[in-house]
DNA sequence: TGGAGGCGGGAAACCGGTTTCTCACCGGTG
DNA sequence: CACCGGTGAGAAACCGGTTTCCCGCCTCCA
């Protein structure tokens, strides 16, 4: 054998290779894969004993075209690499599971530009799609929508736009934070802003400007996501004047925290600090992060049963937001 | 409308819509779809602006049954939480998009049965799968194998079987940990173990045998591979009287670390510490851990590239390793 | 015993693309 | 002017399933 030529498209296995091994027709052999009872007891124990010597596996496409569903629903996120929205794909995965379906998870990068593309590409293998934190302009978002296929998106909302959505109540995060280190008694609070086109900054934003209710004196700082960026900006942090920091999330604060540990400045009793999700790491952080929880497998979820409804032919789904717990840890403290 | 009735088949946009609008045949749209050439210019505008008028986008399932393959290449890991398996996930992704393709990816929660149901689907699906860090048993694993379907297995390997594999050097990533930790001094050191299953596993512990050579007595204590276990393993750690302990991996560190903390145990002074695989979270610690790095990145590229090879049908493919590097940080220290 | 009704199971249409095959039409050549 | 190779484009086969339709056979009842 010199060298194979082309592999000459490896001859599948399929259902007529079943049907003839068995002796029955490829119909029977379809129902007996798919349950339906109507089959012989024997004919079918037949055909399943053909399926096993043969090590039949159905094609995922032919199925997928001859149904007119895939049984996947497509999952967009920005960024695969946080932990925030690893809850939310087993959550999802787990509801799919369930349903006899699967997940297609994929990763933009935080790339708008890529984020539409690969939303388009998703379009065309999953039955439905769930958008995470999408910062893909509006019009991109709208042309994506009502194009049949069902849409739903987490943490952003986009008035005017017919969108299934679920939210995160990061207002009432915010203001619960607010609350507490008010409570502690402080006075000029600095904010770490996340990224630009992120709805969840601006919700953030968007509570904090209210802060004066709680007699906070508010100053933002540009920052990011990461804890890199945490780190980096921890300086000009301590610069501010604020007695406490409130990062964008938990990333953020771990930055800020390691940076701050570094220079010799102690938490919290030089400063406080705040993250935001509770992700794993923020429970054994030095000290521990005070922070607000949000129930990702919830969203994950009920994220997957709204979608489950939406497909189901449930026109009227209402908007739906989860709410969060304050979680407070050792890294705020009272105003000496 | 009092109740939409069904929602009959939601009437998909299909090739024949696009011919029939732009005046051509299916066969010619097709051709424009995929870059033939051989289509007349002013036909070819006609038929893309159809698509457009339209909102065409090409049935991922019929595609992919005409073609013979879908272009998807499956992904299987442990547990998508962990930070170690993104970049293999983001590697691969852009190999594969670079190629056209796409990443199917699953998470079988660590479980050997899921992993064996989710590996069997993923075949239906992707022209090529690679399974990350597999724990499920040898037969099962021989059994995904030969089935036609190119396969691909990191970090594990599984004598006797003709099984494409991709593996990091853990073996040598122990190595310098011992080395180092006995250049430090340290005599007696403590191995904190990880899941029972994983190859990883094994080959730290086959390294950990011979490390007698450097003159160190090596304990070992069940652990595993969370930041929790971690941190519950802590005390028992103080108490084998190791100067010097080796986690599993860099979760396993950050919860001994913080639990030591919590204990007002200082690392290095009072004991070294160290990780492995070289999360981002460990630079940030305190203090920022020693640990080996394992180039994830490269891991998923080369990944990506074999499996590309073995699609083409080079039969060929040969054992892959890629190689670690020591990290020196301060959580290791000269024993006083 | 004959006819209605029920049921198991096969033939064939269909899902939406790709690709092969074929043909009409073109300019170029002897 | 007849013939030929080349080329653009349509018809139809095909990918591997699902599902509809229909038919033959058996049972039950009159």
């Amino acid at each position: 054998m010199v060298a194979s030529k082309r592999a000459k498209r490896a001859k599948r296995i399929t259902i007529a290779d079943v049907a003839r091994e068995a002796g029955a027709s490829v119909a029977t052999v379809s129902r007996v894969l798919n349950g339906v009872d109507t089959v012989a007891p024997g004919l079918a124990e037949r055909v399943r004993s053909a399926m096993d010597d043969l090590g039949y596996r159905p094609s995922a496409a032919a199925q997928g075209l001859a149904r007119g569903r895939s049984g996947t629903i497509g999952v967009l996120v920005p960024d695969l690499a946080n932990p925030y929205f690893h809850d939310i794909i087993k959550a999802l995965s787990a509801v799919a599971r369930s349903a006899g379906g699967r997940v297609l998870v994929m990763d933009s990068n935080e790339d708008p530009a890529v984020e539409r593309e690969l939303t388009e590409d998703l379009l065309r293998y999953a039955d439905g799609l769930l958008l995470c934190s999408p910062r893909m302009p509006r019009a991109d978002l709208a042309a994506m929508a009502g194009r049949g296929t069902p849409l739903l998106v987490t943490n952003r909302q986009v008035q005017g736009l017919a969108l299934h959505s679920i939210t995160v109540d990061f207002f009432r995060g915010i203001m619960a934070l607010c609350g507490h280190l008010a409570r502690l008694g402080h006075r000029r609070v600095l904010y770490l802003e996340g990224p630009r086109h992120a709805w969840a900054n601006g919700e953030r934003l968007r509570a904090l400007s209210g802060a004066e209710a709680f007699g906070l004196d508010v100053v933002t700082l540009p920052c990011g996501s990461t804890t890199d960026e945490g780190y980096a900006v921890a300086p000009a942090a301590l610069e501010s004047g604020a007695t406490a920091v409130i990062a964008y999330n938990d990333f953020v604060a771990l930055g800020v925290l390691a940076r701050f540990s570094e220079l010799g400045v102690r938490v919290p009793d030089d400063i406080s600090l705040t993250g935001f999700d509770e992700i794993d790491m923020a429970r054994f952080a030095a000290p521990p992060l005070t922070t607000v929880a949000v129930p990702r497998d919830r969203l994950g979820q009920a994220a997957g049963e709204a979608l489950g409804r939406i497909m189901a032919g449930g026109e009227d789904i209402e908007p739906e937001t989860i709410p969060v717990e304050l979680r407070v840890r050792s890294s705020t403290g009272a105003l000496s």
